[in-house]
DNA sequence: GTAGTTTACTGAAACGATTTAGTTGAAATG
DNA sequence: CATTTCAACTAAATCGTTTCAGTAAACTAC
């Protein structure tokens, strides 16, 4: 034991050099040897053996930086995410990691913070360091890269990009023939950030589903998120000045958890109940809706197996970079039925407040 | 601009031969100029001028790999956490890549699940990649390594390590003359996980904290954390089963806002209020928790200015590695009141429950 | 005019691998 | 016996920097 730690431990760590010398033999032979490179066949296995021993023996490590020089592989990828946000973020990470980390690979993360300046640096920045893939969420970026990329929930056709994305048209549906079901028919919608790639493609879920389940959409009723918070601070104050200008609906869809605890927050505050006045649906399922009070109903993204899916699917592209991969995965999104949503509270003066206009309350299709 | 486009993007990135044999220079001149090296003063100035426009119009960008492998510096950290949770983690990692971004560091983040024998190869894995500093999240490493380390609510004194840490006595005492002015006396404590390095030091705080308040610990309503999430499946439980067995206690300190939600909501499946029947303290402020219904009253960490701190720290020990650096930095921790606390129910037969025995209720000390 | 000092650079050796194109000696072939 | 084939390696270039030890030319000093 002792003999052990002072060879491995002694001084500097051995290379490739020393480990050559040791064994009387050429770095190239060694280098072969230990990567299993093709024309290792042309080494005798009784030297294969002894290099093998050798290296165990004196605790050779490969020095990864050397070898990224020469290789131009550095078994990194870099993450572009908007924010480290509560709920989502975390969620797809744990996928992320826990699978990079099993295939050897290391991520570098930065996150933008929805400014485009930043969205256009890290790229380069990431570039420069020699990534072997990019995986975006919910960014998309501009230029080209020169490595494969995987997006999630990014909606962009580049060349070089595969798409992991939820059906949100079925989203849109489960959540919407829900509160149909329940006897809503005034509905409160929340969009995304602009930033937020998701948002756009969610949005166009819920016009195209709410036409077929028979859901009007009306304007004064649809909320946008603007700031790039992902905290609760998000839903709280524009599910509140919504109810401070009406109070005629009965239920609203927020764009996800995060945001629809911050609207149960508001609707408490203004003296409301939910589910009974007004019943809150989220997205994402993140950890903890399920122990809100009351318990979330939301659309549940499997973001867990979404991250591990990215990462299979980039890796996959990285080691073999010719090959045709599918622009898009899709995944199907489940509905968790809990507390925040009831039967609509009924007596309601729906048929007074749609007088006076004749034009479709649908923005953009008549 | 067509021509720039031409130059910079025409074929391979130049690099630094080229550009030497461009400006007739040897790679050498170019090399001191481009970083400035001390002994650039040689250089005439007007050849660092040529040298510094022509890397721009050539668009030169060094290569870090190459460098790194010469200097044995990569302007990257290696961040070691149990797990990518919602709250803590989160709040804590905005304050930490914010600030290594701005200073041109990146970092790779490896989460550990609480597992030991992650915990003991990461540290590994990541010094062969040749991080530059370890930055510790709620984690002591059994091994020292080589390059600076700061810990983030570690606990351990080892060489080369800072500890950031809260003033947890601060925080104890906090939240129990809080509890105690509203008339608690029976209180209920929930301890971290054993594998959460700050878990002991706040317990002990608990301890010591609420002698001085005159405040009794009962060792039947100790509940202790086990599980590795960090999800509110974290508390509820075990809050659960608590009042399963007991309801003679009007308040609960629990070891985190996460917690603290997972407690809210089993308080509520028992059918009780909070905090008319029992009052909930949380800690660590995360986001949301002052949008929870009820509001959270938790005691508050500065992870943002802590996490920031942290980096600070870290990079002026690796950028000066023989300097003293201060083995422990004290934040103070800030009570935020808001609305799970409340005045503790009275008519509680608390004297009837304490007969029977004369022994001292506190585990430990008489 | 010679020795010493400055000024403005440069040559070449690291750093620690990978990889291509050989080389060497022995065995097989015709 | 000359030639080819093969097995088992190896020499040396390369990746793109940094950095130390020079060096050539010009300039001072006496």
């Amino acid at each position: 034991m002792a003999k052990k730690k002072a060879v491995s431990e002694g001084s500097k760590p051995v290379n490739l050099k020393v480990l050559a010398e040791y064994l009387n033999l050429s770095p190239a032979t060694v280098s072969l040897v230990m990567n299993n490179a093709p024309g290792v066949a042309a080494i005798a296995a009784t030297t294969r053996h002894r290099v093998l021993e050798a290296a165990k023996r004196l605790d050779y490590r490969p020095n990864p930086i050397a070898r990224s020089l020469r290789t131009r592989q550095t078994f990194t990828v870099g993450v572009i995410v908007p924010e480290f946000s509560e709920g989502y973020f975390t969620m797809l990470m744990n996928g992320i990691e826990e699978f990079l980390l099993q295939s050897g690979y290391l991520h570098f993360v930065v996150s933008h913070q929805g400014k485009q300046d930043l969205i256009d640096e890290y790229p380069r920045l990431l570039s420069k360091r020699a990534v072997d893939g990019f995986l975006l969420v919910n960014t998309s970026l501009n230029e080209e890269v020169s490595v494969p990329v995987v997006s999630i929930s990014g909606h962009k056709k580049m060349k070089g990009n595969t798409n992991i994305v939820l059906d949100h048209d079925r989203a849109a549906l489960l959540a919407l023939k829900h509160l149909y079901d329940l006897g809503h028919r005034r509905i409160a919608f929340m969009k995304g950030q602009p930033q937020v790639s998701d948002a756009d493609v969610r949005w166009d879920g819920i016009m195209a589903m709410a036409q077929r389940v028979g859901l009007t959409i009306y304007p004064e009723l649809c909320v946008y998120l603007r700031a790039n918070a992902w905290s609760p601070e998000l839903g709280y104050p524009i599910v509140r000045d919504l109810l401070a200008k009406t109070r005629d609906f009965t239920a609203i869809f927020c764009f996800n958890d995060i945001a629809a605890i911050g609207a149960v927050r508001a609707i408490a505050d203004a003296g409301l109940r939910c589910p009974e006045d007004i019943s809150v649906i989220g997205f994402d399922d993140i950890s903890s809706a399920a122990y809100q009070v009351p318990r979330l109903t939301t659309v549940r993204q499997p973001l867990h197996r979404m991250g591990e899916m990215a990462v299979q699917t980039l890796l996959k592209r990285i080691e073999s970079p010719s090959e045709a991969y599918p622009e898009v995965i899709l995944f199907e999104p489940e509905l968790m039925v809990r507390e925040s949503t009831g039967a609509a509270k009924s007596g309601r003066p729906q048929i007074s407040r749609r007088s006076g206009s004749d034009k479709s309350p649908v923005p953009g299709k008549p």
